[in-house]
Formats: structure tokens, sequence, C-alpha cells
DNA sequence: GGTCAATATTGATTTAGATCAAATAAGATT
DNA sequence: AATCTTATTTGATCTAAATCAATATTGACC
């Protein structure tokens, strides 16, 4: 159902997938006009989340995969032994869920990091309209198969990284993200704590905030709380193991 | 086209989906007799590799995914830094090249690590006929969402397990990976080197070696060289920190 | 505005695992 | 069998980042 819900950032608008300012980004970018309305139909528009509220939880039932229009997300596990915490962060236009896939249940605990919406696409009726819409099993295959090249990157980052190479990344993977969305990508608003950034790259708040530190005293970054500023991408982007074109 | 190979688990005859020991843990388990046939027309069966050959090289064009079915591999990528390595392993009823499917090229090499047969099966033609059978493409994107969860557990493992739980971790994982294809998971013939292990764990390859040594001094496990029988299986399940039913 | 709790910074100390360095041991090649 | 190369083990030392500890800052709530 379509809902005249009002919007950080469109207002007063019945929001449908047609009128979305992220349709560039998400699964209508591979669609025409007419495939567009059939997505729409099946999407649950807008539902609303405060801080702190979980989108689900570990082991919830998986019904449906969400996409960020506003606002931002952090998903998180552990394991019985109480061992692991953040494993993801997620902006507008980005699809949450996945990890409920294979297992008709969700390994992480998906939660608010701020006052966001979300849209929710059933995964059953999703499959079915993929069957009959060619691009969209494509482009959902597409996604997916991103997810796994995202994940696989960051076990090489893990796996050999060091606490300043981790940070910078981190800083320009935003970065490159909060641009796709139209933010600023050097005047970056972090949402998460030092804390959900260390459980997140594998290392201590003390030394995310070291790093954060240290890449001031270089010059390359302004650290004002949760506001940072990129000041010099090249050595930033060297620093991340970024090619610098 | 199915090619009449001798393999080293069915000699003599002729390879297909419907007579293959590992169709139970492949494409084949989600599908009826009929649709099996579909499939195994567009699948080639039984391409060999030596070890040290390339399935495919950092970068290659994607156009197809892989199920092992004898032998072993090891993918791996490096960044322009020459940072990272090793970041998977793959065995019999394993697909491999899931890594070029969202970008159409591949961001991993992948290596046989002893003499190996694998079935090609062309993404292309593997869409088009999930279009036709719903069960497959249910198939393809629980297999996909495998990934993508086991990736995210990997994360879990990579940013806050010590060096003895990575290990016990790592050879756990390898048992039930070789009882699910009917391998003793109590005797670990292990195909790749210490190197290997290590770059995967984000280890160094001596601690790969002394992580051995101390879970073997703890009576857990027995190492001789590549030859790994795992003694105890509750005290390991808990240092790699799985739930011991 | 004032109190409390959560978050962030900074310094001192410790430590897990890396690195450096030999010494075996296993496989491959002739 | 002898040589060479590659892989593994083991020990000594070093270091990046964790941990411990204290303080400072920010935000939430009454």
């Amino acid at each position: 159902m379509v809902v005249a819900m009002p919007n950080v950032n469109q207002r007063r608008t019945v929001i449908t997938c047609t009128n979305c300012r992220l349709n560039r980004y998400c699964l209508p970018a591979a669609l025409n006009k007419s495939n567009i309305k059939q997505l729409e139909a099946i999407v649950e528009h807008n539902c609303s989340y405060e801080k702190g509220d979980h989108l689900y939880r570990q082991k919830a039932n998986f019904k449906s995969v969400y996409v960020v229009r506003s606002g931002s997300f952090k998903s998180y596990a552990f394991r019985y032994n109480g061992k692991g915490r953040v494993n993801g962060f997620f902006f507008p236009g980005e699809i949450i869920g996945m990890d409920g896939i294979s297992n008709r249940s969700h390994i992480n605990a998906v939660q608010a990091l701020e006052h966001a919406f979300v849209c929710e696409i059933p995964f059953s009726k999703l499959k079915s309209l993929s069957l009959q819409i060619p691009e969209l099993q494509h482009h959902f295959f597409a996604l997916m198969g991103k997810e796994i090249t995202n994940d696989q990157e960051f076990h090489n980052l893990l796996s050999s990284y060091t606490a300043e190479e981790r940070t910078a990344h981190f800083l320009i993977n935003l970065s490159s993200r909060y641009e796709r969305v139209s933010l600023s990508p050097f005047r970056l608003l972090l949402p998460m704590t030092r804390g959900d950034i260390g459980e997140y790259l594998g290392l201590s708040l003390e030394t995310i905030s070291r790093m954060f530190g240290k890449l001031h005293r270089k010059g390359l970054i302004a650290v004002n709380n949760r506001e940072i500023e990129l000041l010099q991408m090249e050595p930033l982007l060297k620093i991340a193991g970024c090619a610098t074109k």
C-alpha cells in the first residue's frame, strides 16, 4: 500500500518508486516505467523507525528485504560466546536483510542509528515478480553479488590492514556512499559511535579515537566530535589502499 | 555437452547431474527429474585442472559459475598496494565464481590446490533457466544468501577472535564441510599451506604452526604435516565459538 | 539550568601476535 | 640416491594495538 506520510525529503507527497529521489540507486534503476508500477504495488513505502528501534532482531523470521529511504542503521550479531558485534552500516539507497535469505531467519539484528524511513519489500513477492521481469531478477542477482564482493573486500581489509589503513578506508568508503546519494562526500556526519566503528573494523574504540587524531595531525581530516571533514583526499585514498585513479 | 571423461570418483561413466554423487548438495538438489535434465543441458561437466592451474584470474571476464566435483581450490586477491591474499577455499560441492556477478568481472583469482575437476555453468544460461524454473531461482538466491551469511560470520571472526579461536574455527569449519561430502570429519587432509591458512585467517604462518602446536599440546588434535586429526570435538567447538548443541 | 549517563579523548602499561632468524623436514627434479 | 626448493617448526625479539585508568565532553532528562 502506498501511504501519504510526509518524509524528510519529500513532504506532502505520496511516496512511490516512480517519484522517489533514490530510484536511480534502488531496484527501479533496472526497470522500465510499466515494470516500476508492478514493483510499486508490492512495496510498503515509508515505514518509520526511531533511534534505537530494531528493524529486526537476531533469529527473527525472514520475510522481507528493506531499502533505507532516509536515516541510517547498523547491523550486529553476537555468537553464543559473546564475541562479535557490529558488522555493517546502512545508508539511504542501501538494501538491508539479505542475511536472512538462505536460512529463512536473520543472523544479524538491525537497529536504527537515528530517525529513519525504510521501504519494505516482501521477498516472496519480489521472487515472483522476478520470474516475470528478467531485468529485476538480473538486478537482484547483481545486488547480492555486490554484497558478496563488498564482504570479500572487507575480509581482505580485516586480515591485512593496519589500524590507520582501516580507519582511512572506513572514511573513504563512507564518503563514496554519501556522495552516491547526493550528500557531501567531504563533510561526513557520523551517526555511529567510536565504539560501533571499532567493533566494525576490529579495533578498540580508543584506537579509533587515536587514529582520527593521527589523521588530523597529518592534516588529512578535521574532527569535531561526530563531524569529520576530509581535507586531503589523495593521501587518504593512498592510506586506504584505494587506487587514486 | 556431456563428456565421457573418467573421474576420480566415477570411472568409465558418463557424468551427468542425474548420476553425480554430489547432486544432493549442488543445484539439482532443488529440482525434479525433468528440470534436472534441463540443467544438465547447460552444464559443461568435468573440466580438469592440475595443481597450480587457474580457474580464472583477477579481473577476468565473468561468464560462468563453477562447482567443484573433486579436488580443491583457493581464491585470492591483492589490492594495488600489495595487501591481502587468500580469501577462500573451495571443496567438492561448493560453488566458485560469485565474485564476478555484480561487475561482470572477477575480483579474485582462483587456483587449484591439487588435481581437480569442476563443472562449469554459464551464468546467462542459468539466469534464463531460472526464469522458467522457480525452484532454481529460489535455490540460487539461497546459495548467494548463504555466501553472504558465511562472509558476515567471517567478518565477526576476523574482528574479534584470537589466533587460537580462529585456528580452531578453521578446523571445525573444514570438518563440517568435509563431512557434508562424505569425507572423514575427524581426519582432515589439508590441501593448502600454513601460509595460505595464515593469509586467510589474518595471521602469520608461524602463528598457524604455533596454534596447531598449542591445540596438540592440549590433546585436542594430532598434527602430522598436512594431516590433522581432530581428537576432542567438544573442547574444539567451544574454542571455535560454536554452540556445542 | 543542573544532574546523570553516555561518549570521547588521552596517557600509561601490557600483551598477543608479528617479525626476524635458524634449523628441520618434506617434495620435486635430476 | 643426491640436490634443490619449498614448507614447517621453533626460538628470540619487537611492536601495534589492547587494556587499564583517568578526565573531559556531549547529550538526555528532570
